[in-house]
DNA sequence: CGATGCCTTGAGACTGTTCAAATTAGGTGG
DNA sequence: CCACCTAATTTGAACAGTCTCAAGGCATCG
């Protein structure tokens, strides 16, 4: 169940079989379920465990008191929320399931334990906080620069690349449990302006989207008009000097 | 020099007189200065030090092919570029001096060691890293959501507080270098339009802002405008429990 | 005192919004 | 398996916020 963490820390450094055998531990403890549309973590509680997003699809949002809402992130399977977190006193933000979730809650403890055993590990912890930071800051220039359609396809590609490092793109589809409200909340649009937008992608034949399955039938013209520059999902090998030898 | 990190970190938990020892021989070593509008680091460099700001104000920015440029980050004394980011193999991203700056650049080397002899101070920078973060989700939420009115107040208001937790507020105003294009390149607004919105600031007595200062007239006012809500700079001395007993 | 960068102003155009209603799709119970 | 209920998508038309382009004014610095 776990193995889409493995296989995401796995796009920066191999890990031993300790390390795996390891995470699998602090993985198999707490694990909970969500119905779609519910909160993990909720603005203001006191954050005590680290969740990692073992299936479905999962947001970060903020609201404003008028009720306006941005979805900041999207996790999806492998993805672990904030290493961390119990640090703070409060959460600034919501957690909430875009499908239904299944989550591992670890513990501060445990999580604690795991990483003054496993170095290797901590590395691999650092690099994808710093990933994670770094798509946070990819979605600030999308929603400040990008038009609706550059914006959308954006999105598009970065899920898809995402959900590809875990496996779970089949060929140039991946599931899309995203509704167009959703979708507006995640780019700062109007559900209506994305459903214009929308009909207008799959008028220039750049996808397929329904029944929550998004298809791409041009990656290529998606990628240059969304201006999608990979970089920034540090998606090489990096840590190739560390790789556990076994 | 590098008392404006220690008092950041403080805002976190009370270091002792070793580890604000050890902080500033790390910040003592490599001291840069730059020109106002140069680049710290630059988008494909490898990076090799974490950057520490002594004096003068930052930016990371990111651009799109066609010149459009995004803004993402503000950097004021005391803040820490990115502890770690010598991880990555390319920056994802620029570094940008807004004014003159002076910066203490601490190779991997030293800041490993840091971190590996101070454990108070791991968790302090673990600390400031999730600030940093939520800093770069509350702009996500602020371009994304908030009119350009709201989102030039919020934004305001985020750097007198900050400036302010360094103690390099004087009274309600503080030093503002930032350019009108600065401004709009951190918004997502056009020059134009930050400009008439000024206006309208002033106009409704709001602020004053004039000679790269700003000063803040109203500051509740300001606030509820912009919606302000301070829970996502995480200023409370929030690591009591942790403190040095000296 | 001239040059350069920054700020300001005007008018018109456009992207994205608002509001309101109709249509379709998906899930559930009978 | 149909009927219903609700949530999600789609459409239209008017509107507003922000942008574009272009020019003029001001300030600071050598």
């Amino acid at each position: 169940m776990a193995n889409a963490l493995i296989r995401r820390l796995e796009a920066y450094v191999r890990l031993s079989a300790d390390d795996r055998k390891a995470l699998l531990l602090a993985a198999g403890e707490g694990i909970r379920t969500f119905d779609a549309r519910r909160d993990l973590m909720r603005e203001g509680d006191e954050p005590r465990v680290v969740n990692l997003i073992l299936s479905g699809w999962a947001c970060r949002y903020k609201t404003l008191p008028d009720g306006r809402r941005q979805i900041v992130a999207l996790f999806v399977p492998g993805d672990l929320c904030d290493p961390h977190i119990y640090i703070l006193k409060r959460m600034d933000h919501n957690v909430g399931a875009i499908t239904p979730v299944t989550a591992a809650q670890v513990g501060r403890d445990s999580f604690e334990r795991l990483i003054s055993e496993r170095p290797r590990i901590v590395q691999a912890l650092w690099w994808h906080e710093l990933v994670v930071t770094a798509i946070q800051r990819e979605w600030t220039l999308n929603i400040g620069q990008r038009t609706a359609y550059e914006r959308m396809a954006h999105l598009m590609v970065e899920m898809f690349l995402r959900l590809q490092t875990v496996g779970m793109a089949e060929g140039n589809s991946i599931e899309w449990p995203l509704t167009q409200l959703d979708l507006a909340d995640a780019t700062g649009l109007t559900p209506v302006h994305v459903n214009r937008t929308l009909q207008a992608m799959r008028r220039d034949g750049l996808i397929e989207l329904a029944g929550r399955r998004l298809t791409i039938l041009d990656m290529a013209a998606l990628k240059s008009t969304a201006m999608f520059n990979p970089e920034y999902l540090h998606l090489e090998h990096e840590g190739a000097h560390l790789d556990a030898n076994e």
